[in-house]
This record gives structure tokens, C-alpha cells and sequence, in this order.
DNA sequence: CGAGAAATTGAAAAGATTCAACTCTCGTGG
DNA sequence: CCACGAGAGTTGAATCTTTTCAATTTCTCG
């Protein structure tokens, strides 16, 4: 078996620092996996068994209440780690993995963590930053969700995505995975309902344009305004 | 001068696994500092010069909006790491601290957090250990504030409250320090008008008695019972 | 004791949800 | 190839929670 090419992870920020031979060690251990849009990669509970580096489509990271409410802690692009729960001291997955669209990840099962990180420290490092990035994340919408009201969450929210995922279209900027009005209403804590009302309005003022399962910022710079937006049209 | 008393950390998670003598290498280039209630230990955006440990009293850590409002992130009690900007990568505060109560802190220079944590590997992996689990604080929130309502959010803030910082007396649970509705309501994503009227129903149950910058939780049972709620009484 | 901060409380208004009905879109199978 | 059905989206009306506004009242510290 002649074992995974480096350069799949050569130039992902979590993998900086590490020789090619390195990498070529890293990979030994790592298993190719294919999820197709809507499959489970791990559930809220489980015993954590591995951690992923996403190569390709796009991850859900999902909360359910005890109610069955859910609630998106965000989404995952390619390059970026998810199901790290090994590196949080926890044993179980705080929240579940879902394929928003056809996936490619690598899994590293997570027992190996304290040799790989005491081998490759860089490695060790690069994900702290990313905890401490996710940290100051998840500590931003804490805010948001405190001082803003639903329309200015939702800019937020699709700003987000448009950096984060965004792909250059004839008409704008498209949200690149399949995105319904309930998923953005579970990333901005609001309804569905609510989430069509302005997202309506908003294609009426040609600020975006909608479709089923799909998102298109035509104004970003108009959306942002929104987003900013202290009360008044 | 005789240096720092090893005795004053050594019993702190953020130390464990720390020799006697390593403690008191570390106790070398600590800074011990006072703060009085209300006193500003950093200030949000400031250049981060060190991080801290609490020894005794309690820290407010509040994020500020463009727009002035406040949100207070997290309480900080005795032994916990604050200000750790260094361990996230980043290069400022992100937020604000704030002395709840009289306050005694030791503080070291962030230059020196790369070289003690090569040196005290344990102290890096406490640390990580300890900002993955606010990572989880954080998105238990978001998932509290997309899902709850006010009164419910109320009581799981008090809850938390009262097992980070209760002290028992002759009438219940007190939480130990100064907290204003205003602060409660900063904590919940309220106003404190709602937060008033929400603590004065719980008086009238029985449940909290309320004073001036005082809270004191009667019936911690009653209260998780509101927490749960998922309607009614 | 007085003054300012903190807390309470009623009434009106706003924002969002809930409920309900209806429409649109797309993929599948006859 | 077209019809059908389920999932996705829209929209009006009623309702509800919370905020906003505006007074008051209460407390505590100096």
C-alpha cells in the first residue's frame, strides 16, 4: 500500500512546521474517509474515538438540547480539525458531526494524540490556536446574541459564511454547500419563519437572492450594513 | 526578599503535577497584586503584557460591544487562569477584567509564557485543559441563549453561580461577592428590568431572597426545577 | 441625614414566535 | 416524460415575551 500523498496536508495551517517526513509519519496513521451529504461522522455522546482534518465539502457541528432543539456551533471548511475532543481532556464528543455536503476526511484515532503531539509539538501547538481561535469565536456570538436583534444575527451569520465558504458567482457571492432557512435559523437562534421574513426582504432590496437550499449574497457590502445596523432601515 | 510562598499555588489544578521547587521557580517571576472592587486588571484591546492567576476574590471578565454594551463572558474565582491571551495566540485582550471584589492576583509577563511552559510542560497542557473546558462553557451558552428563555437563562446563570462561588448560610446559598441585576442581566442577554421582575416572582416563591447587590438562593432544587422548565409554572 | 446608586413596577410598544394554510421545487417512479 | 409527493419556503394573523419608557421607592455609604 504506497501510503497517503503529504501535500493533501502540507499546506493546512494545523500541519505548519512539520518536515515532510514528518507528515509522511502523521499520514501512516491516518485513515481516508468518505461521507456522503447528510451522513453522521461522529454523534453528541459517543465515545470519542477519533479526530478528523476535513480535505474536502463541509461539516455541521451540531448541539441537541435535551428537548431536541438543535443548535449549529459552527460549520467546518476544508484545512480546519474537527471532533478534537482528545485535545479538550474530554472523552465523549460534546456535540455531533455532520456532512453538509460530500465529505473527505482524514481520521487519526484519537489514542494516539498524546504520542503524536509529544512527537510533533508544532502539531500540539497549531491546535491550541485553533481551541483558542474557536474560543474567542464561540465568545463573539455569545455577544451577538446578547446585544443583537434576529436581523443583524442573520447578516452576521451569512457574512460569516461568505467568508468562510464563499464562492464568486456572475451574480454575487454563494454560500457553497447546501444551506436551508432552519439551518441558519438553528446558527442564529432564531425561527425559520423569521429567518424567511427578512431574508425575503432583504432579496426584495436586492441585497441577496435565495432558492431552495441555496444562499446568494448579491451586496455584501450592503448585508454589512445590516449587520451593523443600530435600529432604522 | 524570600519569595513567594509555594504554598499559594501548589494546590491549584493550573500547578498540578508541578515539583516543589519548580513551583517555586515559577513563584520567581511572579508579580503578586491587589485590586479593589471595581478596579480594572486589563482592559479590552490593551496590549497583553501578562497573564494571571486569582488567589483570592472574584473577576468579571466583560466583552464590550462598538456600541457600549457590555456582556460579561465569564466569572473568574480563586485559582483560575485569567487573561491568558498568550496561550490563544493573540497579542491582545480581548476582553475586559474587572475586579468584582477586593482582589489578590499574581501575574507573569507573557514573554515568559513560552519559555515556562517549555520548561513545565504540565503547566501548557493544565492550561489547554482548562480553555477547552471554556470552550465548552462558551457553547453551552450559545446553546442556552438560542433555546431558553430569559427566565430559564436567569436561573441556570444563578445555578452556576452558586456551585462556582455559593457560600452557605443560615438562609441558603449566597453567591459570594457584590452582583447588581445589571450584572445578572449582562450575564443573560436581558435587561435588568426583566431580570428584577423574574427574581421578584422567585422572592415571592420563596425561592431567592434578593437584597442590594445581594442574592441570596433559597431552594437550589426549586431553582434547577425553573432552569428545566420547559414551560408552565 | 442626604444623595446617588440600585431596585421595583406599571403601561405601552416592539420584535419574534406560533399556528395555520398555502405554494413552490425537485427528484423519483410509474 | 410527466405526475406526484415530500421537503423547503412563504406568508398572514394572533399571541406572547421582552423591551422600552417613565416614575417611584429603597437602600446604603459617606
Amino acid at each position: 500500500m504506497p501510503g497517503l500523498d503529504p501535500s493533501l496536508i502540507a499546506d493546512l495551517p494545523s500541519f505548519s512546521g512539520l518536515e515532510r517526513r514528518e507528515l509522511e509519519t502523521l499520514l501512516g496513521y491516518a485513515q481516508p474517509l468518505r461521507f456522503s451529504e447528510g451522513a453522521t461522522v461522529f454523534a453528541q455522546g459517543d465515545e470519542a474515538e477519533s479526530f478528523y482534518v476535513l480535505l474536502d465539502g463541509h461539516i455541521r457541528v451540531v448541539r441537541s438540547t435535551p428537548e431536541g432543539q438543535q443548535v449549529i456551533v459552527r460549520y467546518i471548511s476544508v484545512g480546519e480539525l474537527f471532533g478534537i475532543a482528545a485535545a479538550l481532556g474530554r472523552s465523549t464528543y460534546p456535540a455531533s458531526a455532520v456532512a453538509a455536503a460530500e465529505c473527505v476526511a482524514l481520521a487519526w484515532p484519537n489514542a494516539k494524540w498524546d504520542e503524536l503531539t509529544a512527537r510533533f509539538p508544532s502539531l500540539g501547538a497549531n491546535t491550541y490556536k485553533t481551541v483558542g481561535g474557536r474560543l474567542q469565536d464561540a465568545h463573539t456570538r455569545v455577544v451577538e446574541m446578547s446585544t443583537e436583534q434576529v436581523e443583524q444575527r442573520v447578516a452576521h451569520a451569512l457574512l460569516r459564511l461568505v467568508k468562510q465558504t464563499g464562492r464568486k458567482t456572475a451574480e454575487g457571492v454563494e454560500i457553497d454547500f447546501p444551506i436551508t432557512r432552519q439551518d441558519i435559523a438553528e446558527m442564529t437562534g432564531a425561527t425559520l419563519h423569521t429567518v424567511s421574513r427578512v431574508l425575503q426582504a432583504w432579496e426584495k432590496d436586492g441585497i441577496v437572492r435565495g432558492g431552495r437550499k441555496r444562499v446568494v449574497v448579491i451586496s455584501p457590502h450592503r448585508l454589512l450594513l445590516k449587520a451593523e445596523a443600530r435600529k432604522e432601515s
